[in-house]
RNA sequence: GGAGAGAUGGCCGAGUGGUCGAAGGCGCUCCCCUGCUAAGGGAGUAUAGGCUCAAAAGGCUUAUCGAGGGUUCGAAUCCCUCUCUCUCCGCCA
């Protein structure tokens, strides 16, 4: 959610900014909207202003043992007026917040100004993709010769867009995110949490628009509920309705999850494979940090993301987003790509946005100012990204390790998470 | 699933219809005193918003005692619904 305040002070502002995305602002209706509302708030406020100091006499009237009645009569008299205006600005709130929820992040200074992904930016490139003497094979048949990546019985169980692992490729699986996990904890000073699968609409609204993005996430039939399509949905969440010490800050979160995401939309894109499931895994880094600070932090958590690649000798590049291709509450975002030479192309492998105060405005998860305890508070901001996504790493050690007798070389920070085991061979 | 208890400010806790945004304590901040440590004294200390003001300061004002509705001139307090927490019983991964 925007600054309410800023809308008001530099409308033509806010509408400049957000043309950049792609998103016009019916900068009329909200000006219709804001006249309506600050009229009848002034107007409630006053008549509730004086029932108040009425009822305060009637109160003062009765301990002395005197008549009130008419000074309750006349109270009596404007509550039904009281009663409209008090519906009214209730509605008229209601559709500025409506108004207010759908509207996307504004861009930082520093995003590539674009329409598309062709316009995204890249930052950096790491590693040389392998040059290979025999024909490359993308994972599914990588997996298929390996017999350990099953989407048959995956679609027998559940349909399309879900993958059955086994043997050797399953721990693989598994290994990816213990090894992320400890790496984060470990070397970038994340505590490790365990946290719910399902959100509350509430919840799913303090991170995205729920109104806007309903149609991407499983809802639990009959209740509030829905499954994450990320970590960042509950982790991010912890904060809510909080008021932190600045000495809390930073906070940083790793969590390993299964992600649900419906993929609506999505139609007749990555069909083939684990690339883009119902279902899969991810270990998701989430910090909390004081505004100040956010822009460096964002550095940080992205180059904690890439680290993990580094480690498993992974080819990829770094692309920050252009102002047409971020997230609905992002100020900016860098993806992460990896080399995958079964596609001969880099595909996103992480995401990592920094939202500034905009998911916290949502959430009302503010902080103290240092030192005094009269310090006023502020709305926190919240940076994730994903470190990494453990479906797609599993597919590009697959593309990237296959060898030419079938087998796949596990990297060498992997193998103590494997037992020693150095590829992984036909079961 | 059955029975009961509860939800108040950063924390503990008082408050069962009127001057209560809320006693008291703890914590915290600032100041004073005290030649270490310890102790003592004073002041301050919820959040969000609106109007006013060029702005800051200030002034006026609204809402919030788990959430939502209701009764009433007036609700932290009474009534209804919901959510969550705790205790006991049952069941169970």
């Amino acid at each position: 959610m925007l600054d309410l305040q800023l809308l008001r002070s530099d409308l033509d502002g806010v509408v400049k900014r957000l043309a950049d995305r792609g998103f016009t602002l019916p900068a009329a209706e909200f000006e219709v909207l804001e006249a309506e509302r600050k009229k009848v708030q002034t107007d409630t406020q006053e008549l509730q202003a004086r029932r108040n100091a009425l009822s305060k006499q009637v109160g003062q009237l009765k301990a002395k043992k005197e008549d009130a009645s008419a000074l309750m009569a006349e109270v009596g008299a404007q509550a039904d007026q009281l009663k409209a205006l008090e519906q009214q600005l209730d509605s008229v709130q209601k559709r500025l917040t409506d108004f207010l929820m759908v509207i996307p992040n504004l861009p930082q200074s520093s995003v590539p100004a674009g329409k598309s992904e062709a316009d995204n930016v890249e930052v950096r490139r790491v590693g040389a993709p392998r040059t290979f003497d025999f024909a490359v094979k993308d994972h599914v048949d990588v997996g298929a010769a390996l017999g350990g990546l099953d989407f048959d019985t995956a679609g027998k169980i559940a349909g399309a867009r879900f993958s059955v692992l086994k043997g050797g490729i399953a721990r693989m699986h598994r290994a990816l995110a213990q090894f992320m996990l400890d790496v984060h904890t470990q070397e970038h000073g994340y505590t490790e949490v365990y946290a719910p699968y399902m959100v509350s609409g509430e919840c799913a609204n303090g991170v995205s628009s729920l109104a806007k993005f309903k149609d991407d996430l499983f809802k639990v039939e009959g209740r509030d509920l829905y499954l994450i399509p990320t970590a960042e949905y509950p982790v991010t969440n912890f904060v809510r309705n909080q008021i932190l010490a600045s000495s809390e800050l930073p906070l940083k979160f790793v969590c390993h999850t299964p992600c649900f995401r419906s993929e609506a939309g999505s139609y007749g894109k990555d069909t083939r494979g684990m690339i883009r499931q119902h279902q899969f895994d991810k270990v998701e880094l989430v910090q909390i940090v004081a505004p100040e600070t956010s822009a460096e932090a964002h550095e940080q958590l992205t180059a904690h993301a890439e680290t993990i690649l580094n480690k498993l000798e992974l080819p990829f590049r770094t692309v920050a987003l252009c102002t047409g291709d971020m997230g609905f509450s992002s100020a900016k975002t860098y993806d992460i790509e990896v080399w995958l030479p079964g596609q001969n192309a880099y595909r996103e492998i992480s995401s990592c946005s920094n939202f500034e105060a905009f998911q916290a405005r949502r959430m009302h998860a503010r902080y103290r100012a240092a030192g005094t305890a009269q310090g006023k508070t502020e709305f926190v901001h919240t940076i994730n990204g994903s470190g990494l996504a453990v479906g797609r790493t599993l597919v590009a050690i697959l593309e990237n390790g296959q060898q030419a007798d079938g087998s796949v070389a596990v990297p060498a920070a992997l193998q103590p998470y494997m037992g020693g085991l150095q590829a992984i061979r036909p079961l």
